[in-house]
DNA sequence: GCACTATATTACTATTTAGGCATATACTTA
DNA sequence: TAAGTATATGCCTAAATAGTAATATAGTGC
């Protein structure tokens, strides 16, 4: 298996990525965006947190060109801009669950 | 595409996955590994800090799992436990670069 | 214009954490 | 045992940031 070399750029770029998405409550937004857009009021109730807060961390996810913003009337919709997210998150699932396993298998070989 | 709902225990495992990653000097320290086993001073040449400071990140890379330690004698060599986080970050690269493709089209269509 | 609603912003506080420095621990060799 | 080397740990400080509360902004309908 070959790779290339990173630069200390392209890794503070990925890093930066990850940062984005080390809050949970972040997650918690993504993952409700998954069956679609939702308003921020939508995402206010689901997240259980306050709107400021809600607000602040949409704002992140869309500087990260995560999530993108569309206004209508009143009501400001965000919606997924960025699918790869969710392959992450699977990657991150599937990799805990192996870790898990392996600890388990300690116990079955006593 | 179907996906499951994720509870929030789920969440905040994965958030803190990212967490681990989302440091520039641990990412330069995986892939420094990425060319097999190396020992602390390799690690702290290669990523040009103080050796405590590599000491720490290893300790926090090793605990989320994602590295393995093996001392030999006086010196410690530490390897990759979880070859998932390349393909963590090579998923973030190509994302990267799509979204500087699509800033670039916003020239093009001028 | 005025009241009302939805979202964003600001200022503040509390918590977390990376990095530096000094030092401790552990192994090796003389 | 003593000196030397490799790694780990503890304490401290500075910077980043999540959350809160108050307020600002912007759109809607009367």
């Amino acid at each position: 298996m070959k790779h290339k070399k990173l630069s200390n750029e392209a890794l503070n770029l990925i890093a930066n990525r990850f940062k984005v998405l080390s809050e949970p409550i972040r997650l918690q937004i993504l993952h409700t965006l998954q069956e679609g857009e939702k308003s921020v009021n939508d995402l206010t109730i689901a997240v259980q947190t306050s709107q400021p807060n809600v607000s602040k961390h949409l704002k992140i996810l869309q500087n990260a060109g995560i999530l993108s913003r569309e206004q209508h009337g009143n009501i400001v919709y965000y919606r997924i801009a960025d699918e790869s997210i969710f392959t992450l998150c699977e990657t991150v699932c599937n990799a805990l669950e192996e870790g898990i396993k392996s600890q388990a298998e300690i116990f079955v070989t006593v």
